[in-house]
DNA sequence: ATGTCC
């Protein structure tokens, strides 16, 4: 017996020296090759009918081997993308057409959208939109997860409230910044932080105290709280048709929804090591196995919680203002949903991109200074029931730095009559699509309800404010 | 987006 034969079976790598080995100690046994041969090529055809004797370690080699074709198997990209909506393709950059198309290529992919305000981020680009088969990917969702808006219309003028007055309420009730949090004695509880849930992971264990910390926060980034007029178009849930004082928040999960974000994401790197560098950011977590239904639970946790701090930053605000909202409404953008997609549930990823179901509301803002929309959805098949969850960034964080000054932003706040309390240059509204244009882009997917204008506004200071 | 690392 020689090595030209087991290579003629097929036998590759470590395969082959175990092969021979085991046809030398049959040889010792007397047969002759030609039933050794016979045997080996039963054992590669079927190596788990053959897991004691003789054959043991060359079995539990094509074994391993097996299973590392598999993976690979499962995590090849298809050749081509399936195809995929853009809506205002004139406004998304090549860079997140790009990304989607990785996408779009995932064996788990069944369909997708891309949303107007799109751009590049990690893994999916923001305002993508991807419906998987029975899997999750944690950044299909984003760092922020349940990142979520809020509106309260109050049943009073819009100019109620001065501008030193706003900016008092504004300072007094919101937390801005990474890592903050409300002073001990200022905290309230809420329900979400005593649900049962916490206590069935170590993850959410561990972040079970930063989370109450840090509720009723905003954060930092594009997070900001905000006094304005809303003007509702026509007479609409329970509210005539007028003009109001409102207050509307972006915020998300805080550091306990980024720290699953993380911890999920490596995970489900780990989990797919042959998946292709260019999809490594999209990396999931089957529903079948248990670190994604871990994932479903947390990251359904932090959705719950991120809804919770704008419940809280407004319930504040209208206690200090003596008003009850007249109309409120909210909605995630970054999360994920079983839906039904063409007849069939799926996973329906939204990564900064608003649900939009028919008759469900939703709340697209615009920049700092520029107008935000109360929407209706229509349900539109094509985008996987969804629209922008903003105007979306033309400029990235650097670029705006690079390019915008502190005076032309301090002009264009002035022109729009929009004062301004923290704030970075990289939140300049400079940085930001057309909000118009994002709005007129996605008609099919959204009526407008409702406008509004930002007149008082609360961002992070970040580094440097404007 | 987050308080700074895999």
């Amino acid at each position: 017996m020689n090595g030209k034969y087991i290579t003629k079976l097929g036998f590759t790598n470590k395969s082959i020296g175990l092969a021979l080995a085991a046809a030398q100690l049959r040889e010792a046994a007397g047969l002759e090759r030609s039933a050794i041969l016979d045997e080996l090529s039963k054992v590669k055809a079927d190596p788990a009918g053959f897991q004691s004797g003789v054959y043991a370690d060359l079995v539990r080699e094509l074994l391993t081997q097996q299973a590392h074709t598999d993976l690979h198997a499962a995590d090849a990209l298809r050749s081509a993308a399936l195809p995929y909506a853009q809506f205002g393709a004139a406004l998304i950059d090549q860079g997140a057409r790009d990304q989607m198309n990785v996408a779009m290529r995932l064996p788990i992919t069944r369909a997708g959208a891309l949303m107007p305000d799109a751009h590049v981020g990690y893994g999916l680009p923001i305002g993508g939109v991807l419906a998987a088969e029975n899997a999750v990917i944690p950044y299909g969702v984003g760092v922020d997860i349940g990142c979520s808006m809020r509106l309260s219309v109050f049943a009073v003028p819009a100019d109620t409230l001065k501008t030193a007055e706003a900016l008092a309420l504004l300072q007094k009730h919101t937390r801005f910044g990474a890592g903050v949090s409300f002073e001990r004695r200022e905290r309230i509880g809420h329900d979400v932080l005593d649900e049962a849930v916490w206590d069935d992971q170590p993850i959410l264990r561990r972040l079970h105290d930063k989370a109450a910390d840090q509720i009723g926060s905003s954060g930092s980034g594009n997070h900001f709280a905000e006094f304005g007029s809303f003007t509702l178009g026509q007479s609409e849930l329970g509210l005539d048709a007028g003009t109001y004082l409102a207050l509307l928040t972006h915020s998300g999960s805080r550091g306990f929804g980024a720290q699953v974000a993380g911890h999920f994401t490596k995970l489900a790197e780990s989990l797919h090591p042959t998946l292709h560098p260019s999809a490594k950011k999209l990396a999931w977590l089957s529903l079948d196995s248990e670190e994604g239904q871990a994932y479903w639970q947390a990251m359904n946790l932090a959705g719950r919680y991120a809804l919770a701090n704008h419940e809280q930053i407004h319930a504040r605000i209208a206690k200090a203002l003596g008003q009850t909202p007249a109309l409120s409404a909210h909605n995630s953008h970054n999360l994920a949903w079983k839906e039904q997609v063409g007849g069939s549930e799926l996973i329906v990823h939204r990564k900064g991109a608003t649900p939009a179901a028919a008759g469900q509301l939703g709340l697209i803002p615009g920049s700092m200074a520029d107008p935000g929309y109360l929407v209706r959805g229509k349900g539109h098949a094509p985008s996987l029931a969804s629209a922008s969850h903003g105007a979306g960034r033309q400029l990235g964080r650097k670029a705006a730095q690079n390019t915008l000054s502190k005076s032309e932003v301090s002009a264009y706040l002035k022109d729009k009559g929009v004062t301004l309390l923290g704030g970075g240059i990289d939140e300049a509204p400079q940085a930001y699509k057309r909000i118009q244009d994002v709005i007129a882009a996605q008609s099919e997917l959204v009526d407008v309800l409702g406008e509004f204008r930002p007149k008082v506004v609360r961002m992070d200071s970040g580094s440097e404010d404007i």
